[in-house]
DNA sequence: ATGAAAGCGCTAACAT
DNA sequence: ATGTTAGCGCTTTCAT
């Protein structure tokens, strides 16, 4: 019975059979073809190999092929439902390509984020999946530059020459407001996440334009906050519905937001969808079983995930260098019950 | 300006310091002390290092220290809270020992997760943290005896050697019970996750433990399901509760367990809690805005991963081996509202 | 106080 | 059809 896992070498499988470390190999990668090894001796190689339970040590093999079939991922918040699916993606996705991924959470610190990116250039890593803080972006232009392949998912940089894989924030924030306006809301609240970063941005951005569209503006007093938290959202929440009564809808960037400006709500007696509506982008597991199940712009995040892996895997195993830049995926929204009409005055 | 990544080595070090690669390993390794190098020498040495960007390789020294700094977890699917929060939790007690952790999800696949073992050993890692499927050792049991620190953890294994972390079923089962048994409830529904897992096996034998106390005892009739999941929590709680009318409580073993539950109940046209209770171990996110707020037993996930992560690392980094095998980690019951009294017949 | 050299386990160019 | 050997980048023993 072969030990399934030993410390025996390749020269202990070439010894074992006889015949030299070359022909070993040769035989162990499938190059007994190529190489017009003998059948027999072949046969022997394997048995041999089988025998001593050899198993390839990947580190040196590393070392000689310049090639560690290491990809590395880094997000800010892994207990985060939203990027432990995207971590998912990209696992499975390296894996189907012959790729481990390492996996690394900065817990929200550039600083952190940035050491740790050093850590995996370090351990010769082929790759680079990161689902950065969103605030600088210096670290990883500089990585790229040096020719890592490197994607960065959901909040990317404006203007960068890196690739960039995300959703249509844009469009899923237009089709919200859509749905808004369409129902009435002229006060419109937005409780905002990181301030600068791309999906906070550009979902102002969304507001902005849907507002345009039917001839009114975003008064800066209505918007509020700075994180994509519950306490962000709760505090942001309560202090923009006591300071603007009129407001009879609340536009939310994360579902966490959503949650804090929920019980803000209900905190001031505010009754979700009859005197406030309130919409988010992102969705929540088992939104349907909430009490006022919410309605939202869902991202297909295990996509971001995939695709991300799949642009440096490509680039990786056929050299194929990602021809677009900035990948944007669509987002759908999800009615359910958090929105309602405004009552006419 | 050094360049921040770059691929120069150590000779390419010890020649621009005009010193031999001896010298420049031992500088850069802080071992200037130790061997008496003048501060003069070790300053020029640190100096050409930092202009030529220098970056030790991991793999060279990997190879030659045959320490990777790696560990290897794998979990059942990372796009499942709890599994998230462990791999969280692990990754970032590793990150502090000086560890990286390669990622690996094995879909609740036992053949995956067998392959995904031996791909992480291939790599030279030097503990595993595993949350199994559950159902088959065999594969940890070898690779354990092999001498790889290894821990499991949530689906142990009885009787086995291994060092293994889970959270105290039984007790937290109890307690569950307890609180439907002293609000009237006699005839209780369980709603099991995998079959002969050691979570399920333990949560039953809590349930029985139970209800012995109080003179009842379990009936088979009265247990169902197949799976951790919302589709086999939803069947079997029909099922249930069509063919056991007299059922006025429901014990379920996983958050989408309840879910699936509570989704029949409605179909059924029973009212949670009134005409029917439900609790569940494992916790949700934002249970509190649910239509019907889930009384739970809380685990303490990120706890499980920490440990499991301590016991790993402290075995590799001070040579401690664990001294007990069972870590068993307490629960909580939290009370909220899906558990009603009977009504007195 | 510093250097030369062996060797970790593997692959591949260059023999033969 | 198979073997010899250099070398990937590093640490460390043994010299000096």
């Amino acid at each position: 019975m072969p030990k399934a896992y030993s410390n025996s070498t390749l020269s202990d499988v070439a010894r074992e059979a006889n015949v030299s470390v070359s022909t070993a190999s040769r035989v162990l990668n499938g190059l007994a073809e190529k190489y017009r090894i003998s059948r027999s001796t072949a046969q022997l190689v394997r048995e041999s190999a089988d025998k001593l339970g050899f198993r390839p040590s990947q580190v040196a093999r590393s070392l000689r092929l310049k090639r560690t079939g290491l990809l590395g991922i880094v997000v800010p918040d892994l207990s985060n439902p939203f990027f432990s699916s995207i971590a998912r993606a990209v696992t499975v996705s390296a894996e189907a390509e012959g790729f481990s991924a390492i996996l690394a959470d900065s817990g929200g610190a550039v600083g952190k984020e940035k050491t740790l990116i050093d850590q995996l250039t370090t351990r010769s890593v082929e790759g680079l999946i990161v689902c950065p803080v969103g605030l600088n972006f210096e670290h990883l232009e500089t990585v790229h530059q040096q020719g890592m392949p490197l994607v960065v998912v959901d909040r990317c940089k404006a203007n960068s020459s890196m690739v960039q894989v995300t959703s249509d924030h844009i469009a899923g924030t237009r089709q919200a407001m859509k749905l808004l306006l369409g129902n009435g809301h002229r006060h419109i609240g937005v409780l905002q996440g990181i301030a600068g970063t791309l999906p906070c941005d550009q979902r102002l951005q969304g507001v902005q334009e849907a507002l345009t569209e039917v001839g009114a503006r975003l008064d800066s007093a209505m918007i509020a906050g700075d994180q994509f938290t519950y306490e962000s959202g709760y505090t942001s929440a309560r202090k923009l519905l006591t300071t603007n009564p009129q407001i009879t809808a609340l536009f939310a960037m994360s579902t966490p937001n959503a949650f804090g400006a929920y019980q803000a709500a209900i905190e001031l007696g505010l009754r979700v969808p009859d005197d406030l509506s309130l919409i988010c982008f992102d969705d929540v597991a088992f939104a349907d079983f909430m009490q006022v199940p919410l309605t939202t712009v869902s991202q297909d995040v295990p996509e971001l995930g995939r695709l991300a892996a799949s642009l440096v895997t490509q680039q990786l195993v056929h050299g194929k260098v990602p021809a677009q830049k900035t990948h944007t995926i669509p987002v759908t929204l999800l009615t359910r019950a958090s929105v309602g009409k405004t009552s006419p005055s």
